[in-house]
DNA sequence: GATTTGACTGGGTCGCCAGTCAGGATCGTT
DNA sequence: AACGATCCTGACTGGCGACCCAGTCAAATC
């Protein structure tokens, strides 16, 4: 079943890859646009690739959609653990994980994805799903790295789950608001109150977090 | 132009009125649809109303959200202003206003409404100010209860309005957590981080508040 | 080198939906 | 009563977009 292990091309591969081309433009074009007014012919448009071609690969459109936001959340996550694998002190790692949550500039529209996912989700459970295992990756993130700074003596905390909860929560809200009105919220700003809030939870004094 | 100043139900009266009702029906489908899949003839038959009524009272489809939007955050801004000029300590009132923003069972799924408008509102610069407006309503509140406190004597704060962006922030995401996966996050412990968050906020101990 | 399999094209179809329009009913005014 | 303004109806349309399909082409297999 084919000429030899090296080859690397196999029409597998192919497709594998086309699949994640595919995937790739849908997250461009939904980004720019919207998920409400992308065409499956954008997406098309954005590959250099017929329209038909998209049918072939995913049976609908929502397939292709969920199979984008599924492969960018697993990337999301996976990215955030390496993050608190790296080194550093507790609160060093705690703070990168902050600013990975926030968009890095007023050009990063990233988050637009999840809140056109947030409305979607509503109605379709697959999405639903897919965003409960987003927040849960995040949640168990935010424990974890307070859980480490504990463990070290840098931290105090009784609850780190519940701090990892609303820790979350606030990022999301903040997020919103700095996404959809960057002109009311700085990313300064922004960061700011994550730190403080931060801070308060794993009971260190803010000026505990680099400048 | 009229016959005596007690005519209750001139012409203007009756489309007013039929504009209230055209906007509430639009409220009640889009929660129960969703934005992107309600059309405008769902409205329509949920007022038991000819399609081409909606587009006698408005223009276009957008103009319709748009108005229902405005009138349902402006509704929710002066419900709130209630509260806050409602009897009782500052704390009372604090409590008073994080309840509100919980919604207040499984089956009120009034935030939904505010998740289609969030990822709208990315387009749509006429419904981003109309949720400018609204955040900034709530922080606005916020902000005045905590200083209210402060006044009394009830509650410590060095920045009442950071401390609100926090809180609001905080509430927004917690909330979009429990209206998506409420079984991953109960209204019970929803209210149990708002009140923690709150009584740091405004240092008084979280034991201050209400059963 | 013949045949099969898989990737891909592009034109076509079919249903849907916002918005239009011509006309009808009802109200207020004179 | 007559008339104009306003409210309302329901059939219609024009465009659009997801999905289908018949056919092409190249790579794999025999």
């Amino acid at each position: 079943m084919r000429s030899a292990e090296g080859a690397r091309s196999s029409r597998a591969d192919q497709a594998d890859q086309r699949r994640a081309e595919l995937l790739d433009a849908a997250r461009r074009v939904v980004l720019e646009r919207g998920l409400a007014s992308t065409r499956v012919s954008d997406i098309a448009k954005a590959t250099n690739v017929s329209g038909g071609l998209i049918h072939y690969h995913f049976a609908t459109k929502d397939d292709l959609i969920t199979a984008m936001l599924r492969a960018t959340s697993e990337s999301e996550v996976r990215r955030l653990r390496e993050i608190i694998a790296g080194p550093g002190t507790a609160i060093q790692r705690l703070d990168r994980v902050l600013r990975f949550y926030i968009p890095s500039s007023r050009s990063d529209q990233s988050w637009i994805l999840w809140l056109d996912a947030w409305a979607l989700g509503v109605r379709e459970p697959h999405v639903r799903e897919i965003l409960l295992e987003l927040e849960g990756g995040w949640i168990e993130i935010l424990s974890e790295v307070i859980s480490q700074g504990m463990e070290a003596g840098e931290f105090t905390c009784d609850d780190p789950q519940g701090a990892a909860e609303r820790l979350d929560g606030m990022l999301d809200g903040l997020v919103v608001r700095y996404t959809l009105h960057s002109g009311a919220m700085s990313r300064k700003r922004l960061l700011e109150h994550a730190r403080i809030a931060a801070a308060r939870e794993v009971g260190v004094d803010r000026s505990s977090f680099p400048a």
